[in-house]
RNA sequence: GUGAGCGUAGCUCAGCUGGUGGUAGCUCCGGAUUGUGGCUCCGGUGGUCGUGGGUUCAAGUCCCAUCGCUCACCCCA
């Protein structure tokens, strides 16, 4: 084969794609259950929306972007995350002026140009949420237990974990807190070394343990925000309490955006190789206005679709399967013509029904049905157009039932509707 | 962007210190005294050994380059 598709982009094929249709119909029913619209959003958007939001200096915007430039020599790029497109079509539309408060999901590709490995593609899926118009603690919790909903319905399991960043009032204090002791700190890793001018909050989720050792004495954001970060934090997790969400508190965590604000979470396992996070998201607050909607405070989170199909592609088992309900064995030009007529009919009257068309022997079809994992198989041929009576097999017990051949086929496949679905 | 490992049928792989790629397994198609299934048995389709150079009498095997894949670092869903 000459062309291949690209580096880190990837087919989703029939064996795989039905672990994907259980996991976006699980989430579809999760959302619904919470009153959440769903909204479409383009790929593809100007790049500055995404350099303002995301943050200059963010790796992403630094150097994962899929940036181009269109015929006119615009800007534009691959969105990379889904919260500013949906904010910016949530000013744009003049949503806020709908509803106060707007609860928004959405589903679709990501783009990064990143080296690709295990949990991590170039082009990636998310389903995303964004709570817009409210800033009440116990939003933030709903929100949390709606991803462990989703994870649990799915028969996952992650580890929730949650902490504060702060608002643009405490953040500073805490930054220079942390400058000054990493301006003390000794033999520090190179990575270390390099986040510490960049960014200095991701200093402290390094994971060499002689970086960690010394971090222990390193401030907490949690005793540097101020007194409204602090009570909204504690009523975030009274709020998962009430909801009886477990949570564990990590005050080294830290987002890779910069546009996040108070509470962030994670939802993080180990069975994902070098990757931890299925799913994560937190309080942005100040974003709408920054972009340059209304001054409205927002929370939302994206859960990595491929993430959770790898997950539940180890467990054996956990993806329901649908067969096909009906199989029409005809034998002989007759029967086949009935055949492809009562199909057709089958189909219409709301069976999932297959047929052979090339009027292979019964053995032959039979051995179709059973690899198709049908429910049931209509059997005629020559014999049974004569006395006017079919066989119907349930292929599960084996057993069969002779039935009417009805010639008006619309009439017989409601009836054989009711004999299969019961 | 950095590092490591790996490229032999659609898929999973044998192939030793170079000496003619395997009736290989799975899938697919056909058949097993011609009207009853996922198992079993038999047969068949299917390969530029990733690509290009080099060494050699001889390269799937050794060397170089290149492309691709995988995993990890970084970062992240």
């Amino acid at each position: 084969m000459s062309v291949k598709a690209l580096k880190g982009f990837k087919d989703i094929v029939p064996g795989e794609v039905e672990t994907w249709q259980f996991i976006e119909q699980t989430a579809r029913a999760i959302f619904h259950r919470f009153n959440l619209d769903e909204i479409k959003v383009p790929i593809l958007e100007k790049t500055k929306l995404f350099v303002r939001s995301i943050g200059e200096t963010t790796d992403i915007v630094e150097k994962e972007m899929y940036t181009f430039a269109d015929r006119n020599g615009s800007s534009l790029t691959m969105r990379p995350e889904g919260t500013a497109s949906v904010l910016r079509a949530y000013i744009e539309n003049g949503l806020q002026s709908k509803k106060a408060v707007q609860k928004l999901y959405t589903i679709g590709p990501m783009f990064r140009h990143e080296r690709p490995q295990k949990g991590r593609l170039r082009q990636f899926h998310q389903m995303s949420v964004e709570i817009l118009g409210t800033d009440l603690p116990r939003v933030d919790a709903e929100v949390m237990a709606m991803a462990w909903l989703i994870l649990k319905e799915l028969g996952l399991s992650a580890s929730l974990e949650i902490n504060s960043l702060g608002c643009k009032k405490c953040r500073p204090a805490f930054n220079k807190a942390l400058l000054d002791f990493l301006g003390k700190a000794e033999n520090l890793c190179d990575d270390c070394l390099r986040r510490r001018e960049t960014n200095p909050l991701r200093v402290l989720d390094c994971k060499s343990a002689h970086c960690q050792e010394q971090y222990e004495k390193a401030p907490s954001i949690l005793d540097h925000i101020c007194q409204s970060c602090a009570d909204h934090f504690q009523a975030v997790k009274k709020g998962l309490d009430l909801l009886a969400v477990p949570y564990a508190v990590n005050s080294f965590m830290v987002r890779g955006l910069d546009y996040y604000t108070r509470t962030t979470f994670e939802l993080v396992t180990d069975a994902l190789g070098a990757q931890s996070a299925v799913g994560a998201g937190g309080r942005y607050d100040g974003l709408v206005a920054q972009l340059g909607g209304p001054d409205v405070p927002g929370i939302g989170f994206a859960m990595g679709m491929e993430r959770l199909a790898l997950l539940l592609d180890q467990q054996e088992g956990s993806v329901p399967v649908a067969t096909p309900d009906l199989f029409v064995v005809a034998l002989g030009e007759a029967a086949q013509e009935k055949g492809y007529a009562l199909t057709h009919a089958a189909r219409k009257a709301g069976l999932a029904a297959i047929m052979d068309l090339q009027d292979r022997s019964l053995k032959n079809q039979m051995k179709q049905a059973g690899k198709a994992m049908v429910r049931f198989a209509l059997i005629m041929g020559e014999d049974e157009l004569s006395n006017g009576k079919a066989v119907l097999r349930n292929m599960a017990n084996r057993e069969q039932q002779d039935i009417s051949i009805n010639d008006d086929v619309a009439t017989w496949a409601t009836e054989l509707y009711s004999l299969v679905i019961q």
